[in-house]
DNA sequence: CTTGTTGCAAATTCTTTGCATGACA
DNA sequence: TGTCATGCAAAGAATTTGCAACAAG
């Protein structure tokens, strides 16, 4: 039981992850998120800070992402869809990108090799303007 | 330091692992190369097949995947090319994909926002036949 | 003798889980 | 009063690193 049931809403502390999240504009990790919470006052756990996020993925409420560690990454999604990033690897910040053609794509591919179903995932990591100097 | 320098050849070991590897059509992860390698009387750690498999994805050789739980599984790569695959999340096998569509509009997305040095990751997993049936 | 590789075991890092406490219906 | 969320600390898993032994030039 993970997500509570019908009438169930997100929780207090849930609902503070959320917003939580929903105040940066780009990927954060978890212990990020839980830093920047508990920076500004709110009296949150770690574990908590988890059990929101993997609750929001659930309900498909955010993106995911993984670092190259291993690490998940996690952005509130705007709108109700589907979407892919362009994300810096210096900064962090990140911008949606124009993903009709991969979805197109990925029908396609889906279609000529008789997989069923396919997830994608995309992701696209650079320098962003600002970072390009300094990027090495 | 990562990479012997111009002379230097893979060494023995670290051959092994390459071809253990290329022995398989597949995304393998580091752990179960090992174990395989062990299994066929190979004598090897289970460092060195980290080692070998982290100096093979510097140099390009293999392409990396990401399992959710942040495991990481190496493919070798037949052409020197970049490539994408569709793997099964069942059996594991996997198979390349016509990625020209991609590479073209990753290169757009990229021209079209500035960041350099751009990486792009693209992972497509399903179900395959075979295990259609079975794949809940 | 010097340089680089190997293997074992300890260390690291992120994430999940057990259990007692506290809040709300 | 009963149920569910919460927090702390311990557990778990995958990967990396320290260090001594070994092989090659």
């Amino acid at each position: 039981m993970s997500v509570p049931g019908s009438g169930g809403r997100l929780s207090a502390r849930r609902t503070a992850a959320a917003e939580a999240l929903r105040d940066h504009d780009r990927f954060v990790s978890a212990q990020e998120l839980h830093m920047h919470m508990v920076g500004q006052g709110t009296r949150i756990g770690l574990s908590t800070v988890y059990r929101a996020l993997r609750e929001l993925e659930a309900v498909g409420g955010v993106d995911v992402t993984q670092t190259g560690a291993g690490e998940r990454l996690y952005r509130w999604r705007r709108d109700g869809e589907h979407q892919h990033y362009l994300l810096c690897r210096r900064c962090g910040s990140s911008r949606p990108v124009e993903s009709a053609v991969i979805e197109d794509w990925t029908a396609r591919v889906i279609s000529d090799s008789g997989f069923a179903a396919v997830v994608h995932t995309v992701e696209l990591t650079g320098a962003c303007r600002p970072c390009q100097p300094a990027a090495g």
